[in-house]
DNA sequence: GTCTATACGGCGATAGAC
DNA sequence: GTCTATCGCCGTATAGAC
């Protein structure tokens, strides 16, 4: 058997240093096959790079797939809440959430999936998350987070601008229509019969419609 | 070491013959650890039965889970379907799927992030789903399915009692807010801090208000 | 830091007695 | 139909040369 050496003379070798492009290439691995299913051998592949090497930046699989889940939270999360927790009106909000949301789940279809399904088989995954959210204290993150929505919604129905609405129930209804779709994205595009173009156009669709849709149902 | 019966004298058997024992312990162990990480022998143990018998009864794992896919499955979407499909109201349907959906859910909670997880790692799932959905024939499934619902809300629109909306939108708005909260269930619960029993208070508070919810924001 | 070679265990699957 | 025993592979992880 002739060796062929991994990386061809004209092609030049990847920007960014071996811990990087490993950490890439998990990204990708872990997110199509979940933790369960990916390989390391797979990802190292992926990564061009020698499968010992995974080992030698990452002690295990466990702690290489921490870290991928960790970085996809926190590129998800935080950003949301902020918008959530800033002082904007609250159509204001719903809009940029919308807008946010679906602009960075139309990059990275297969996140939802995947960080619903590590956090569903995973128990570890839980108190990951919420070092991420809230920055090592995992505890009343929920009641510290909410405050500022809260006290917002109920000022807004006492001036009956708004329906009343537990702040749990408008987060969740909002991400639902978000989210729901890319995390349901395989399902759709079966029973709906739709390609990569048309699930694009329906996405967008959802762009312009959604805002006015939930504002509406939160109308008095 | 001493050999101590699997099935004490006085503890009966569970009713049910052997592969209808298999089928439901590999339903729950699928369920929480995914295709993926679930172990053959975890379900022989879980089901109270000798690790042979699972590939006596079936041939491979892929052979079981896809069994347990199937029927898991096909007890969620032809229900409400039918109900999509049927000659009542809008508004009649969408207060049937919120209840069906939502007291379904209740007792199957891990149901949703369990399908959402085997459709989005292996691409097989697609093609079965449609085997239950449709009954065999996988093509256009999408536009037979939509077509009764789809009419209905034109017919709504133009006599200007609803917003025009497009049927895949409006599935998908009403199937996010039921089901979305339950497979992001361990999310939720981690960022509000949330046990069991709040849980479920959570939800019953979302079969109250979700169909109001969702008619409000279809109204012209 | 990067490579080759290999140890080690776990898991799916089968053979064959009962 | 059910059991015990075991095979063979695959995947993680490590040892050790360079």
């Amino acid at each position: 058997m002739i060796k062929v050496p991994r990386s061809l003379p004209d092609v030049p070798v990847p920007e960014g240093d071996t811990q990087h492009r490993i950490l890439d290439a998990a990204h990708r691995v872990f997110m199509r096959s979940g933790t369960a299913g990916a390989r390391m051998q797979e990802i190292a592949r992926e990564a061009g790079v020698n499968p010992a090497l995974l080992h030698y930046y990452f002690r295990s699989k466990a702690r290489l797939s921490e870290a991928v889940f960790l970085r996809a939270a926190g590129q998800l999360f935080p950003a949301i809440l902020a918008i959530l927790n800033s002082d904007q009106s609250v159509s204001a909000k719903v809009e940029q959430v919308v807008e946010k949301e679906l602009s960075k789940l139309s990059e990275t279809p297969y996140l939802p999936a995947y960080i619903l399904s590590e956090l569903a088989h995973d128990p570890n995954r839980m108190r990951q998350l919420l070092t991420v959210v809230t920055g090592q204290h995992p505890s009343k993150a929920g009641q510290r987070l909410l405050s500022g929505l809260d006290s917002q919604l109920k000022a807004e129905a006492r001036a009956g601008r708004l329906r009343p609405i537990a702040a749990e129930q408008f987060i969740v209804n909002l991400l639902s229509l978000c989210i729901f779709p890319f995390a349901a994205r395989p399902m759709l595009t079966a029973l709906f019969g739709l390609n990569d173009d048309r699930f694009s156009a329906f996405i967008a669709e959802r762009r312009r419609s959604l805002p006015s849709f939930f504002l509406r149902a939160l109308q008095p």
